[in-house]
DNA sequence: TCTGGGGTCCTAGGACCC
DNA sequence: TCTGGGGTCCTAGGACCC
């Protein structure tokens, strides 16, 4: 058994790179949504001490002293250019597994040759042929590949792959790393890990597992187990999501219910795309919508409600009208409203649900008009056919104010030479 | 003025069943 | 004095991931 984990280094902000070569050795951070907070940094912009989650309105002064190259996230541009990397990925390996927008396992086992040297050829096809840079990492089991991999770019002279099936190697890489640096390891477990004298990955390797498992969970024995080389996790090829979220802050406060109407609707509307994109229907909707969080004085409010479906659907006008419903019983006047959300729960497959014979028929030709809708979006661009209900530019957008081209899907936008 | 947006899995406890 | 035993399902909350 081998796993290789791939992982693209500080993936937001490469993918500007990409784009604009002349920032090659410069600093760059990506923000949040809103242009909220940093939540991608290259190397350069780490070594100048700018932590991740870092308020974008605190550092902006700094950032600039400092030349730092700025941009607001693009997802269309960043989901385009991980698609490229994934199918890179999926010409090179026979098993992957894409585990988020940034990273992949792929399945080892049985691959001829030198495995160190395939991934070394992974690497450098990534490069050509998206100009992403990648790291690499590879062990006996996925947590070990994870380790493996951020070895590799922690330490840049590994030439960004490192092998950890050899033993040896093994124990001197565990010894060193903090328990925290564990996939599956995070800051709580890490504090309550310190008082058992399990400081290093290597302790945690060597602990006893039922007693891990009796004290934490049977999620942390694994870990444990496959630190040591036991394989607990297997590859997990493509599966439908099995909950679907779109939640976003507005661009500035909403007092008044018309406005986040307006909002819950084009949320509702996004996560119904989503849903019928991976061919599920819904069985239950949720929305929330909250006021800021941090502003103190400010009175706090968040309400939930589940919206009850009249059957499962991915029809984007049921799902409105449900969130919709749900609105009204929850909007109370008087608050600074930040944020909502829509959640689409209780997924399943087409004809994956039996029927009420008493419950209201779905309207008649309702998986034709989405199909059509969807078809025209994909060509004209999001957006172009919408719900009456969900305003082309909306008072309540997001802030973007540094936001690059989308290169990759706008015509009007692709990157002209001169 | 200004602090993200997605997901997963596990566990405990309560309701309910026979 | 004394009041069963075993199971399922659901939900909320907590931990983790990127």
């Amino acid at each position: 058994m081998s796993y290789a984990l791939i992982d693209c280094n500080a993936f937001y902000c490469s993918c500007e790179r990409v784009y604009r070569p002349w920032l090659k050795d410069v600093p760059v951070v990506v923000l949040s949504n809103n242009d909220g907070c940093v939540i991608a940094r290259t190397r350069e912009a780490k070594r100048l001490g700018i932590p991740m989650g870092a308020p974008y309105f605190q550092w902006r002064q700094r950032l600039r002293q400092w030349g730092v190259a700025v941009f607001s996230s693009n997802y269309e541009l960043y989901g385009e250019m991980s698609a490229r990397v994934m199918a890179t990925l999926e010409g090179l390996f026979p098993k992957v597994e894409v585990y988020s927008i940034d990273e992949a396992f792929a399945d080892l086992a049985g691959l001829p040759g030198d495995l160190e040297a395939l991934g070394q050829r992974a690497r450098e096809r990534v490069w050509r042929w998206t100009g992403l840079p990648v790291g690499v990492g590879i062990g006996p089991t996925k947590t070990l590949a994870k380790l493996a991999n951020w070895a590799a770019k922690t330490w840049g002279k590994c030439g960004g792959v490192v092998d950890l099936r050899d033993p040896l190697r093994r124990e001197r890489l565990l010894r060193i790393a903090e328990v925290g640096e564990v996939w599956g390891v995070g800051r709580r477990l890490s504090a309550r890990l310190a008082p058992l004298g399990i400081r290093s990955a290597w302790d945690l390797a060597h602990f006893e597992p039922a007693t891990l498992r009796r004290h934490f969970s049977v999620v942390l024995e694994k870990t444990a187990r496959e630190l040591r080389g036991i394989p607990c996790l297997e590859l997990e090829e493509a599966a439908p999501r099995q909950t679907i979220c779109t939640s976003r802050m507005f661009g500035r406060r909403l007092h008044e219910l018309a406005p986040i109407r307006e909002a819950l609707a084009s949320y509702a509307s996004t996560a119904a795309e989503k849903l019928r994109r991976q061919g599920s229907l819904a069985g239950a909707l949720q929305v929330a919508i909250r006021t800021g969080m941090h502003a103190p004085g400010e009175p706090r409010y968040c309400g939930v409600m589940p919206c009850p479906l009249p059957y499962p659907t991915d029809d984007t006008r049921v799902l409105v009208d449900a969130a919709l419903r749900g609105l009204e019983a929850i909007y109370r006047p008087g608050f600074a409203y930040s944020k909502a959300e829509v959640l689409l729960l209780d997924l399943r497959r087409r004809g994956e649900f039996t029927g009420d014979l008493f419950a209201p028929r779905p309207r008649p030709g309702a998986d034709r008009l989405m199909a059509t809708i969807d078809r025209i979006n994909a060509r004209q661009g999001r957006g172009s056919i919408r719900l009456g209900r969900v305003p082309a530019e909306p008072a309540w957008a997001m802030r973007r104010e540094l936001m690059s081209q989308r290169y990759t899907t706008c015509w009007d936008e692709l990157l002209q030479v001169s």
